[in-house]
DNA sequence: TGTACATCAGTGAACGCGCGTTCACTGATGTAC
DNA sequence: TGTACATCAGTGAACGCGCGTTCACTGATGTAC
């Protein structure tokens, strides 16, 4: 046996990946250097290219994890609409709203990530292909939707919920935060029942 | 009458401003340099502390004349239907997600306005409530909305634009984008609809 | 059993570079006398 | 009319700093003999 168990190494990385995701979420991709990373993980920036060949490949690498555990986190939810509901409930929260590093990526990095292109593109399209699939099932069988319009309003229900978040942060004030929640959960319920 | 004209200083400022929100919508916020900023004005980077206190102070400026030129061209579109429903195909057009720098600022910046705060947080703030208010009233005029829903389906309307063009501009490949960009069409229709 | 060497995840200093910001200076124009 | 000085938008070099990236080294563990 090695110093290191077998699985050490890519237990590591993944570690990176994953205390990556929420650093870029709170700071910014570009906001995020390589030593404010790694420190996160509990490393020292010298390491950081045994595990990457590059920031960009790490932008990939966690981009696609981020997407894989939305994904994921939806196709387990129950069947039914309530689960759903629930979940749309979850999102427009004020929990959420507050709590950036651990929630929604496309809410947080977007735009960010549309200028990126190359790989991280790839995996972020593959990601929400993934997402919209599931949702859309969902739609077409609890709500009923013929299959091409349930992929409409999947879309649908995915960008009223990304942008209201994205509205919600940036607004100061309880009052205006509110609104832009409920009108958020009041635009998703109209959106499911046409 | 001194070497410059008693308003050639303002119109510098001006000038900073417009070239800026566009390089920050192709570039990003964090990714336009002053050196670059200013040489989009035709000016070099020492100029700039003569027109601005700082980079934030510059962000807010421009922050604040993004959104007050998309208000102006919203409050100024002829009255009834029409009008705004041509903005909106626009808005989900293939020219509008190929032009981000002279696109919609919260398609391009918003997830980055909102990790700002301050001064920057509030100009977006006051940009957005002038455009919702605008919107609102059209939908309650033309659409006969009780004011109440039209402010909710105001906010609606914009969650679903600015976030589908954050989407097509993620998408690499003609058919995803135009998958998101009809269905951002159609999603709209659906809420003014109900 | 003891010694020499191999392995390799991680360290930490250093690289060149571009960032936001500062500042001494320029030069075209005006005013004073 | 001619000379000395004031004005001020803009220049461009320099500042310290943190970025992404490289690399010689460390040190705990294994294997060879």
């Amino acid at each position: 046996m090695a110093r290191y168990a077998s699985d050490h190494k890519e237990a590591t990385r993944r570690r990176i990946i994953e205390t990556a995701g929420r650093r870029f979420k709170r700071d910014g991709i570009d906001g995020a250097g390589i030593t404010a990373l790694m420190s996160d993980a509990g490393l020292t920036n010298g390491a950081f290219y045994a595990h990457f060949a590059s920031k960009d490949d790490l932008i990939a690498a966690v981009v696609a994890d981020q997407l894989e555990a939305q994904a994921a986190t939806i196709t387990q939810l129950p069947e039914g609409r309530e689960a759903l509901t629930d979940y749309v409930r979850w999102y427009l929260s004020l929990d959420h709203r507050d709590d950036v590093a651990n929630g929604c990526p496309s809410a947080a990095l977007l735009d960010e990530i549309a200028r990126q292109g190359g790989e991280v593109g790839v995996a972020y399209q593959r990601g929400v292909a993934a997402i919209v699939d599931e949702v859309a099932r969902r739609l077409a069988r609890d709500w009923s939707l013929d299959p091409t319009l349930a992929r409409t309003r999947a879309v649908g229900l995915m960008t009223v919920l990304i942008s209201s978040m994205q509205l919600a942060r940036a607004m100061t004030g309880e009052q205006a935060v509110e609104q832009i929640l409920t009108a958020g959960l009041e635009n998703a319920r109209a959106l499911l029942a046409s």
